[in-house]
DNA sequence: CCATCTTTGTGCACGCGTTCACAAAGACAT
DNA sequence: ATGTCTTTGTGAACGCGTGCACAAAGATGG
């Protein structure tokens, strides 16, 4: 019916708020990162400093996961690593597919980041032909008739799309259809889903966008010190301009082909 | 002093709530969308539906920028389109720089999305020497000393960070001092910057984990109907298992070189 | 010119997230 | 054992964001 619902639905779950939730990861980057340097205990106050949040918070945070800290001393750092990659479902294994081969898709396949958080790529899948059997990052690219069968076969529930705008629900269905409960969007379109499934996007121009905004405004602060913004006269409505808009319009980040 | 602030220093630009200016790209996707099929005007039922959020929160945040519509009728699509883009700074010429030309900064350079969006790719900077010379996406890639110089002849004020990351917070302590007051950063770090510079980060792992938490609830919820989550006994305290760890730690998204 | 109908713009209430500030808990030294 | 000092865990207050629900505005038809 309506168009997918890409928010969380104040699912909340069990108790650890969505906040919460979105922090984890960072934390767990920076204490394996101290891990690393075989560090045994962290404060509060230092590791909020290596995540980049405020240390209230991040106790806050801590404490919906349980009593893991040890007063006047901080945080056993490996004890922590555990509990928080269990919170967040990484001692299990998740084999991830990813459609759509193309730059972006590739610097994905390349990610280091995912082997070490217990992603596995399952498969890569793109729907040109010519690319079946290319390796990339050492895995055979394999066509997209084979979508199914390949979520079927290796228990895939994540799926990652980097296709181009225009297939990206296409393809999202039928990852859907075959299996997929959580997918990870890269195309720059609002997904429709059914429920039960999570959908997360990253849009690599929106985030581009918000920072001109902000780069406009402090640009236009320290000209003037007023607030009124109107460079031009905006065009008495429905302007005739429609020409410079481009065909453009949403091109994707990579090519499929 | 403190590790770099990432976040939005409340900044509550000229009474626009930051969670609306986050949405206003998204917005105006649909916009253009619905111009380029030629449809005069919409109604904020159909634009919200089309973007994937609630009719009242898009009227609520169209209201911010101003009374664009018309009761009973809906939005001038162009009109819309060509404030909102005016709102986000996107009237202007931007030139961005990316700096770290693996394969996800090749995707960057490839983004249709961005020239689109009034973001001109001014230049590519990578560190391998190389690589200088070599076209990616038509432009030629220049080495890392130049950065400074292209910097400040462009007059770029935006820099966009796709090296690995312990190249990360170097390369944007460069740019800073160069001159970019905003930085979108894909290494997996936490960048630190003096006050009155942006940084927005997009972590492909991160999305990726929080997907592994829902979708870990969502397992654990149909198998038992229970809350407990205790498959495994937790390892009492500073387990001796850091060998499992892996030294990859945060292998980032590309090999720089 | 008036009645009706559609759709905007917003006042209001509610809930989540953040931050402060402090009491309780434990380590550590004497 | 006792006192001091550090750091956690959390109660409470506050502010932002969201969604409801409705009055005002204007289009449209008679």
């Amino acid at each position: 019916m309506a168009t997918g619902r890409t928010h969380r639905p104040a699912t909340r779950s069990r108790g650890i708020p969505e906040a919460t939730v979105a922090r984890l990861p960072l934390y767990l980057r920076a204490l394996t990162a101290l891990s690393e340097r075989s560090v045994p205990t962290v404060s509060s106050e230092e590791l909020a400093a290596a995540a980049g949040v405020n240390s209230a918070k991040l106790r806050k945070d801590f404490s919906y996961l349980g009593s893991y800290g040890t007063r006047g001393v901080g945080y056993d750092v490996e004890y922590l690593v555990y509990q928080i990659s269990r919170e967040l479902g990484l001692t299990q294994d998740w084999p991830v597919v990813i459609v759509g081969i193309g730059n972006l898709g590739a610097a994905l396949a390349n990610y280091g980041g995912f082997a070490s958080r217990g992603f596995r790529v399952a498969a890569l899948i793109d729907a040109d032909p010519a690319m079946a059997g290319t390796p990339v990052a050492g895995i055979p690219v394999q066509h997209a008739d084979e979508l199914e069968k390949i979520v079927s076969d290796n228990g895939v529930s994540i799926g990652v799309i980097s296709t181009p705008a225009g297939a990206a629900q296409q393809v999202c269905d039928r990852l859907v259809a075959a299996g997929v409960t959580s997918i990870l969007n890269f195309a720059p379109t609002v997904l429709s889903v059914p429920d039960g499934v999570d959908v997360r996007k990253v849009d690599l121009s929106i985030e581009l966008q918000i920072l001109a905004f902000h780069e406009q405004r402090k640009a236009g602060e320290e000209a003037v010190g007023g607030s009124s913004v109107d460079p031009a006269a905006p065009p008495v409505r429905a302007a005739t301009d429609s020409s410079r808009k481009g065909p453009d319009g949403d091109v994707p980040a990579v090519m499929p082909a």
